[in-house]
DNA sequence: ACTTTACTGTTGCAAATGCAACAACTATAA
DNA sequence: TTATAGTTGTTGCATTTGCAACAGTAAAGT
């Protein structure tokens, strides 16, 4: 995916994109799978954008337990703005999955106004807020998920959210049930358990990771 | 407090920002205990900066049960950029806790940039990405406290996780142990049940809101 | 001073959950 | 093809947890 599309440069022309990135003085690195890319406490300057492939936001604890914060694709974007919380002994680090493009850019230029004052860098500065209220909107939702206190409540209040968002009723899990689980923050064994109940009592079907969820109000579509 | 002493307007001189404000069209309001200030839906295009007094961000489910998402004191921030998730029957609302005073700006002055392309301006827009970054932390630690699987192991991350914040073993609990169970999602009385077990253990020793965490290496001061 | 509301501590019990372990299956790489 | 690693479904069991209920205390308002 070129630059100019991304998520950032959304609704600037390519002209004027072209200026800005010059303007930016970005780098560019390719990646190849399994490379460690950066220590995220390193990313205080600085913003990545994947224009390809894909990569890993890993959280390794005290007892050296890894566990996969987030994964982004093209147009995704990691550092400065994009946050985690850290515990005592934890380290973040950023890993290429699959072989991958970064593009940098110092986080000053996205902020500081050049002397032009031009429109397009208010729209990149408008879309910088979008991006990073995006994320924060899928924090809240992984916590809404996560305050239901049964496995079962968090089970289909994920469902619930899905459907809304997909305005559908039947969806299309983005990952496996063992990720599921790990999103959940519960064990997988008494998932799976919680899910042939939910499907033995009608109120969910499921197929591979197809799952349609039954509501009272439209049984019969 | 005054306006100008608030976060969004850090490091910007008395003048500047009188200029800035007067430019923003900011609006003044003040609200009285208990008054419902706004429906969070309606924030699309402002932020509301509340200088004095405190209101509470609230959650209405389907079924009409309110759940507290966050208390905002003096300096507090709610609108546009700070997004809540929301589930298909919920409501999100404003509602003044103690009388507060509220002055609102349309987001639109804080993104686009005016012709003289001035200084300060940079300097908001900075700022408000500090505070919107430092509310994803906030929502990333809560996700980082409730992904351990146990009660215990929630009330342990929090106390590490406040421990590390403060740089001390010995923390105070912002809210009281009620409300600290709704923090983690676990019914209260197990929890109260939990907290009792880990003093009997010797792992924590607990007077009023005051914790402290008693770990293998420091376990003398 | 009195009323009311909120907070805290406790307990019994049924139900949910984590854990461990195993087998079957799938996908991927060698 | 075989080997290897990852995913899924299942079950027994000990433990944890939520829930309901009650009593005592603290705090706040009138």
């Amino acid at each position: 995916m070129d630059i100019h599309n991304t998520e950032l440069f959304k609704g600037v022309t390519y002209e004027e994109c072209n200026k800005m990135l010059h303007c930016f003085k970005t780098e560019f690195r390719e990646y190849s799978a399994g490379e460690h890319i950066c220590d995220y406490s390193e990313t205080e300057k600085y913003i990545g954008i994947i224009t390809k492939g894909s990569v890993k936001i890993i959280r390794t604890d005290e007892n050296g337990n890894n566990s996969i914060l987030e994964h982004l694709g093209e147009n995704g974007i990691f550092g400065k703005y994009i946050a985690y919380a850290t515990g005592a002994g934890d380290g973040i680090y950023v890993e290429c999955e699959t072989p991958c493009e970064v593009v940098y850019i110092g986080s000053e230029h996205i902020t500081k106004r050049c002397s032009n004052a031009c429109e397009c860098h208010s729209r990149v500065v408008e879309n910088m807020f979008d991006i990073v209220t995006k994320k924060s909107v899928e924090l809240s939702r992984h916590l809404y998920v996560l305050s239901s206190r049964s496995t079962r409540d968090k089970l289909l209040s994920y469902f619930r959210l899905m459907c809304e968002q997909n305005k559908n009723t039947v969806i299309e899990l983005p990952f496996s049930t063992t990720a599921l689980a790990e999103y959940l923050c519960v064990d997988r064994s008494a998932m799976t358990r919680e899910l042939k109940r939910l499907k033995d009592e009608g109120i969910i079907i499921m197929d591979k990771r197809k799952v349609r969820l039954i509501t009272g109000d439209d049984f019969n579509n």
